[in-house]
DNA sequence: AATAAATTAAAGTCTACACAAAATAGGCAC
DNA sequence: GTGCCTATTTTGTGTAGACTTTAATTTATT
C-alpha cells in the first residue's frame, strides 16, 4: 500500500505535535501516547510516527527512552544552528563586493604559546599568514593565520597572493575535527590598523583550530571589523 | 527478514562513506553510486542506505538531488551547534557556584529603540528587569531584559528577588522563534560597573529576541564578565 | 530491606516492496 | 538552433511486518 491523498505524511506529524506542544496542549513532562497508538490516531504506520518523533527529538523538542516512552521537554534544549559560511558568500550575501589582499606569508617556528595550544613539538615550523578581506573596500575582517607544515607540507609551495589562506586549505586538504571559539577583545595597534579603528576598540574574534584525524592543521584568528554582528534564527 | 549480524546497519554506511570522503577516496564533487547499487554492495535494502546518505547530506557531507543523485560537497557545509545551555547549568558545568540577584524590576513604556526594534505599538508597556548572575561571587553574566506585557500578562505578577526573568519565562510561556545575535561592544558605566570591570572594556554581549506565533515576548541583552569565551567542537 | 534475576513495554532498526515527485535528458516541432 | 513536451532516472516517502536493544518494573532470592 501506499499514501492515498487522506493519510498522514511524517511531516504532517512533526506540525501537528509541534503545534500541540508549543499551544500548551501537550505541556512540559508530558508523556505522549506510544507510537504504537499514534500510528492508530494519525491512520499510519508506526515507522512513520517514528520518523517523525525522532526528528522532534533530534530538534530537542522531545525526550525518547526505550521503554520510558516519549516525553515533551520542559526547557526545549534548542541549538542554535551557525553555518559558518565562506567570508566571500557572507560579504556578497550583505551587498558587498569581495577584495581579498595578502598581508605577509612566511615560514617560521611556532610561538610557544601557539605550540602549546596545538601540542606541537618546540619549535616546529608553522606557515605565518596574515590577510585582509573587505567588503566594498571597508575592512571586514584580518586573518592571522598559522598552518602546520608537516600536516600541510605543500603549503611551502602555495601562493596566497590571490586565493585565501581558508579558501586553499579547504580545497586542499579535507579536515575532521573543528573547535571554534567566540570572544571579544581589544584591538591592539595591528589590529587597529587593518581594521581602521580606534587602539583599544572592542573587536568581535573568532579563533579557529582544525585537525586532520587528530593532526593539528591550522590554527586562525578573525578579527572581525566595525559593528560585525553574528545573527541566527532558530 | 532481519538483520543477521553480518549485515549493515545505517550507522556502519554513514562511517564507512565519511571515511572514503575523509581520506579522499571520494573526492569532492563525486558522484557516488545510486542508493539501489550501495545497497547491494552493503548488501541490505534501499530504506538502509537512504537513511545513512540522508543524514550525511543533513550533516553537511553530501548533496543530494533526485534524478541527479549524491554528490561530496566541495566545501563541508559544516554547522556549528551552539546548544545555549541555561546559565546555571553553564556556570556548574564550569565547577562554579550559580548565584543570582536582581537588580530592578519595572513597568514602563518601551523606549523608541525597543519599539522600532519589536514592532510595538508606541508607548507600550513592558517589564524592564535588570539582573545579575554570578559564578561564584564572580561577576558572570549583567542581563537588562524587557517583557512585553501585553504578551505575557502574568508578568505584573511575577516575583523576580528569586527566579531569573529567563527560568520564569521558559516555564511559563512557550515561544516559537528566536533571534540571536553576537558582538563585541564596549563596557558603558553601568555594565562596567556589574561586571567589576574598566569602563570601555570589550563585552561579549549577546542580544536574544523571542517571539511567540508572531508576537514579540521579550528583548535581552546579556553582557559577559571578563575573558568569557563561547566554544564549540564541529 | 536490600539485591539480583526475570519480565515486558517501548523505542530502534531492518527487510521488502510500492508509489510519488523532481529534475535531467532526449526527442520533436518549428 | 530554440522552445516545448515527454520519458526516465534517482531520491523521497509510505505501508506492513519482524526482530533487537534498552531499561523500567516486577518478582524472586538472600
Amino acid at each position: 500500500m501506499t499514501q492515498s491523498s487522506d493519510t498522514t505524511g511524517y511531516k504532517d506529524i512533526k506540525q501537528t505535535v509541534l503545534r500541540r506542544i508549543q499551544s500548551g496542549e501537550w505541556p512540559p513532562d508530558m508523556l505522549l501516547p506510544n507510537e504504537q497508538e499514534l500510528a492508530v490516531t494519525f491512520s499510519c504506520t508506526r515507522t512513520t510516527v517514528n520518523r517523525a518523533l525522532r526528528e522532534l527529538a533530534e530538534e530537542g523538542f522531545l525526550e525518547r527512552r526505550r521503554k520510558a516512552g516519549t516525553r515533551v521537554l520542559s526547557a526545549p534544549q534548542r541549538q542554535a544552528r551557525f553555518s559558518i559560511p565562506l567570508i566571500r558568500d557572507e560579504i556578497e550575501a550583505l551587498g558587498g563586493t569581495y577584495r581579498y589582499a595578502l598581508v605577509s606569508s612566511e615560514a617560521q617556528p611556532a610561538p610557544d604559546w601557539l605550540a602549546a595550544r596545538l601540542s606541537l613539538k618546540a619549535g616546529q615550523q608553522v606557515q605565518h599568514v596574515r590577510c585582509m578581506h573587505y567588503s566594498t573596500n571597508t575592512p571586514f575582517q584580518y586573518e592571522d593565520r598559522w598552518i602546520v607544515i608537516d600536516s600541510v607540507p605543500q603549503v611551502a609551495q602555495a601562493d596566497f597572493s590571490d586565493i585565501g589562506p581558508n579558501d586553499w586549505l579547504v580545497q586542499t586538504v579535507p579536515f575532521t575535527n573543528v573547535e571554534l571559539t567566540f570572544l571579544a577583545s581589544r584591538a591592539d595597534a595591528t589590529v587597529a590598523g587593518f581594521l581602521d579603528l580606534p587602539e583599544g576598540e572592542p573587536v568581535f574574534t573568532a579563533e579557529r583550530i582544525t585537525w586532520l584525524q587528530g593532526q593539528p592543521v591550522t590554527f586562525a584568528k578573525l578579527y572581525f571589523g566595525a559593528g560585525y554582528r553574528m545573527t541566527t534564527q532558530i
